[in-house]
RNA sequence: GGAGGGGUACUCAAGCGGUCAACGAGGGCAGACUGUAAAUCUGCUGGCUUAUGCCUACGUAGGUUCGAAUCCUACCCCCUCCA
């Protein structure tokens, strides 16, 4: 096993807080593989790049040796984690969950290693538990200190409602990591409050308590909220090549400093030394290309990352159109279809009226060439490339 | 159980008998500028075979009225306080 004092460094790397402070160090000389857990919600059917930040982290401690466990929380998800949320989360049936944890299975392994990681379900312990049981349990916790929590404190002091069955998510949570006996958990930074719960309770069933690193949340596209899929602004580690990368030279460019120091493997010297040569002039975009490159090639391969730089430069920087795109063929009325329609049955827009704004716009090309007349019709017979805004095309014939 | 307050478009939030497809803000989309950046400026942001036209919308169902998101009745849901 690696020298202790590198290790720590390295993974403490990046990470908000480790609590307790030189926990980890304590943990780390006892010298034997840590068991290490990661709570995923079934919630959202796809991974994006935001979940990666942490994965990352479980990479980094299998790399070491260590045990990680990634834990899908099948059974709190039909509680809803109340966290970071200012209202009560409608549950999951039994079947979304289900679903979503399937798809998680055949995402992560992008990043950990297929061989070493033990996948797990918290039902595997909480479904088997009956009523006294869950009883026995929450008697470990109080409402005093349940109150504690940030955002139940908000909650309850503004008035808002909150369901009791809310409290039972932290202690379930806390409960996994002593089925699991945990040596560290990891979480986001949103989690800490539920990571200490599980400390607390692995004290009172007579374990070690865990060491709790919290990493930070990484903002979306937008740069301002996290990453999530509800929210539309993320990326996800099944997108393709050049959806990867094209949203990744969208992001503002201090945005994208953040994404490297959480996503990127590369060293941190080496990122200040790429931010330096920004400083000194070189195009921000270049160094944007340098994350793009990096990240496709790690969710796909080498190749399809230089094609999709390479797509996108001629694309965007030479104005050409992109070189797949839908093509659908589409029956004419009497011989000829009005242009709204044909946009709308492409399903370039999603109405005739929003066809109509569109045109208003400009925002609407048939082979490169602006459509100013709404009323223009289609000949049936032609084939043509419709555009509308600068990313929808589809090549569409007319029959 | 009692007393109040409230349900308006993606979100927040005006409107309280006509000029309301509904102020404003945010978000989103489009155009300009660019590095598909960011910031900024401008426009749009119910639907309809292409309309200075029609239809559907302001919790639900009725009613009053020439005319209702706005008034009345019942119902549903949410919140607060008291018990």
């Amino acid at each position: 096993m690696t020298d202790i004092k590198e290790q720590l460094q390295e993974l403490v790397r990046g990470s908000d807080e480790v609590l307790p402070e030189n926990g980890l160090e304590v943990k780390l000389k006892q010298g034997r593989p840590l068991i290490v857990k990661a709570g995923f919600d079934p919630t959202a059917p796809d991974l994006h790049i935001g979940h990666t930040v942490l994965i990352n982290k479980m990479r980094q401690f299998q790399e070491f040796g260590h045990k990680v466990v990634f834990l899908i929380g099948d059974f709190t998800g039909m509680i809803g984690d109340p966290s970071g949320k200012n209202a009560t989360r409608p549950p999951l049936s039994p079947e979304e969950i289900k679903a979503n944890a399937e798809t998680y299975e055949t995402q992560i392994y992008k990043i950990l290693d297929e061989e070493t990681t033990h996948i797990d379900f918290n039902s595997r312990w909480m479904g088997p538990m009956d009523a006294a049981g869950l009883v026995k349990l929450a008697s470990h916790h109080t409402v005093a200190r349940m109150l504690e929590r940030d955002d139940f404190n908000k909650r309850y002091t503004g008035g808002q409602p909150i369901s009791i069955h809310e409290f039972l998510y932290p202690i379930v949570q806390g409960y996994d990591s002593v089925a699991l006996k945990a040596d560290v958990e990891l979480g986001g930074t949103d989690q800490k409050f539920n990571l200490l719960v599980g400390r607390q309770l692995q004290q009172d069933f007579g374990q070690e308590p865990q060491i709790v690193l919290t990493m930070p949340l990484l903002e979306g596209l937008d740069g301002v909220q996290k990453m999530s899929k509800s929210l539309g602004n993320y990326i996800g580690i099944t997108d393709v090549p050049g959806e990867m990368f094209g949203k990744l030279m969208s992001v503002s460019d201090d945005l994208m400093w953040r994404y490297f120091e959480l996503l990127s493997f590369r060293t941190l010297d080496d990122i200040a030394g790429l931010r330096r040569r920004v400083e000194e002039g070189l195009n921000p975009r270049d160094a944007k290309f340098e994350l793009g490159l990096e990240l496709v090639e790690r969710f796909h391969d080498a190749s399809a990352a230089t094609a999709a730089k390479e797509e996108f430069i001629a694309r965007f920087q030479q104005g050409a159109m992109p070189e797949e795109m839908p093509e659908l063929s589409l029956a004419s009325k009497d011989g000829r279809l009005g242009i709204a329609h044909l946009l709308k049955e492409a399903g370039l827009v999603s109405s005739t009226s929003e066809a109509f704004r569109m045109i208003k716009q400009g925002a609407v090309k048939v082979d490169g060439v602006r459509v100013e007349d709404r009323g223009l019709e289609i000949d049936a017979g032609s084939t043509g490339i419709y555009q509308v805004g600068k990313r929808k095309f589809s090549r569409v014939s007319l029959t």
